[in-house]
DNA sequence: ACAATAGGTGACCATTTAGTCACATGTCAA
DNA sequence: TTGACATGTGACTAAATGGTCACCTATTGT
């Protein structure tokens, strides 16, 4: 019998999990790099342990971090697959195409306008 | 210069607009058929107008929701270009392909499921 | 054993948020 | 122009949420 499996979120809990920019932003951390402990990413945010405990707790009960014991630490991984089910809910293949195109076309000006800058 | 494009919007804002179980039934409903009124969209959720309106504020403010009047009327359309940033944040293109192949396994899984079912 | 370190719990408070209502504006058609 | 219809505003209440703290447990190295 399957005891765990990523693909398996409460699409109500990743929605409420991604709406606090703190817990994003730890997001945006473990993308950086996984597999970081409580203390670690308590340093790179200006809240209390407490706070961060919190947040990492319901982003574990989401789905969206998965965690590993060793020893007295505790590591935490991002788990890609509720994001992916985001998408999948709101984009058929039809405009998925028009837009990436879009948002191509959008970074490309960005860059364009970044490198203007830089020059500047 | 541009007055509009639907590739601009406010991270922060896109997020909390999805945070909420109504919202996102709203985005479904829009998904299934764009341009709908506001009294065509309040008679699918059991809430009163105004809460419906208040909800339909917010996914616009996102952006994830563009509107245009036509006399009395405004109707409502879906954006999904917010949709597609949220992937791009934290699903890189070599992850991409791990987590499709397991939601892919997971739906083939499910409609045997189903299928299963309906015979039983 | 001991102190230092890493993580965890429950209660608490300030702020935000969902939903409703009385009331107001603008548009259509007879 | 009159009445019906579609949408909009500001204030209000009840519930949920973010963040902190005092206190607690478990593991490590000396």
């Amino acid at each position: 019998m399957v005891t765990y499996c990523p693909a398996m979120v409460d699409t109500d809990q990743v929605f409420r999990a991604l709406a606090d920019p703190s817990r994003r932003f730890l997001l945006d951390l473990l993308f950086q790099r996984s597999g970081r402990t409580l203390g670690e990413l308590e340093r790179e945010l200006d809240m209390t342990r407490f706070g961060v405990m919190k947040h990492l707790r319901v982003l574990e009960n989401a789905g969206l971090v998965v965690t590993r014991r060793s020893g007295r630490e505790k590591l935490h991984f991002l788990n890609a697959v509720p994001i992916r089910e985001i998408h999948n809910r709101w984009i058929d293949k039809y405009t998925a195409h028009q837009v990436s195109a879009l948002l191509d076309l959008k970074s490309s000006l960005e860059s364009k306008t970044w490198s203007a800058k830089k020059r500047a």
